[in-house]
DNA sequence: GCATTGACGAAGG
DNA sequence: CCCTTCGCCAATG
């Protein structure tokens, strides 16, 4: 989906959720994530137009939860590859065990081999 | 309505 | 090269 980055990164927060684009788009983009790969937020958010604001890609993410938006989240990672928001999925090791049955192996709250892994959205029709 | 924080990231020391 | 600071933008107190 093509985006004018510059009006996404403009869109005002202060509508429902289901008019707010943003996440809405973050959501759309975490579905495309491959399984067994990654990404990361300011990739998201790069993605999106909103690259300098890569914690709204975290603030989305976090919005889905109850919106019945079955949101890989747990393929989302901060930019070291670390599982920051691990704390987030109910139990400590839930993401974790996720993205285990996805053969992607975390240690130390670290997506091992992140740059294979790594999935950027804006080549996702570049495969 | 102002101040603080947060699932981040880049830059500076 | 590791650690600290600042910037972003929306949500929450």
């Amino acid at each position: 989906m093509k985006i004018k980055k510059t009006e996404r990164a403009k869109i005002p927060a202060t509508e429902k959720a289901a008019q707010y684009n943003f996440y809405t788009d973050v959501w759309s983009v975490a579905k495309k994530i491959p399984r067994g790969r990654v990404t990361s937020y300011g990739a998201i958010a790069n993605y999106l137009g909103a690259k300098s604001s890569a914690r709204l890609v975290g603030w989305a993410l976090n919005m889905s939860h109850g919106t019945g938006e079955k949101v890989p989240a747990h393929r989302v990672v901060n930019r070291n590859g670390m599982l920051s928001g691990k704390m987030h999925f109910g139990t400590p090791t839930l993401m974790e065990e996720l993205l285990l049955k996805e053969k992607t192996i975390v240690k130390e709250n670290k997506v091992v081999d992140f740059e294979k892994k790594f999935w950027d959205p804006g080549k996702e029709l570049s495969l």
